[in-house]
DNA sequence: TGAATATGTGATAGTATACTCACAAATGGT
DNA sequence: ACCATTTGTGAGTATACTATCACATATTCA
């Protein structure tokens, strides 16, 4: 059985997936992979309102998963850990191992 | 600026973090990492109803995190990936992080 | 076939999340 | 001080998620 010890725990990992368990949260983190970015840029590339990503970068931030960097009237956000870039790579590998299963069930 | 191509990647990147992004679904895969375990194994291990879990290890099946064998009247879930694991070794580094970053801001 | 057990599902209600709009806050330059 | 730009936030609405209950499905055994 689980311990309220572990029960704390899996809330808070779930609160560091969570922050990544959106399609625009995931855009951005693979943008910054190319380093640090202010977020007019961020908006821009994901094709998203300011406000809005503005709104995804704080609950990123809130969780610990990117850090930022003031520079005048920019801010500009990062990854904080490399191995975020390890849940995309997992996704797109279970994705992968998805399209293999079907390929052989439809064959 | 993102692709439609891209977009479609993200969203489907997202289903699967998804599918990891909830304490009791967090506890499951957690559990699952000592090997392949029945639905009411798993429902009292994580403390919730059958119902429940049933449900939450459709959504982790759903995205392929996790596949199954039928053995009798029992289902036994596993991880489809060992790599989900860096899920949560990742989301533990995270905290990790935070909790150095606050021990300083208090220092 | 019928009972017993394990698992999955429809419906519902409560909660949380996401997006948009308008506006506030912070900074730099004139 | 004022204005322009970047970023963040409150309010409201629409959507999605979660847990529960009751019931359906699937399998084994007698």
């Amino acid at each position: 059985m689980i311990t309220g010890r572990d029960k704390k725990r899996y809330e808070r990992q779930a609160e560091v997936v969570q922050a990544l368990a959106h399609p625009i949260r995931i855009a951005i983190a693979d943008l910054l992979q190319g380093g640090e970015r202010c977020v007019c840029d961020i908006a821009e590339h994901v094709d998203a309102e300011r406000s809005n990503v503005s709104r995804h970068l704080s609950i990123m931030l809130k969780a610990g998963v990117v850090q930022t960097r003031r520079e005048g009237v920019m801010i500009f956000y990062q990854l904080r850990t490399p191995c975020i870039l390890n849940f995309l790579a997992c996704a797109s590998d279970v994705l992968k191992h998805n399209l293999d299963e079907e390929a052989r069930t439809l064959a």
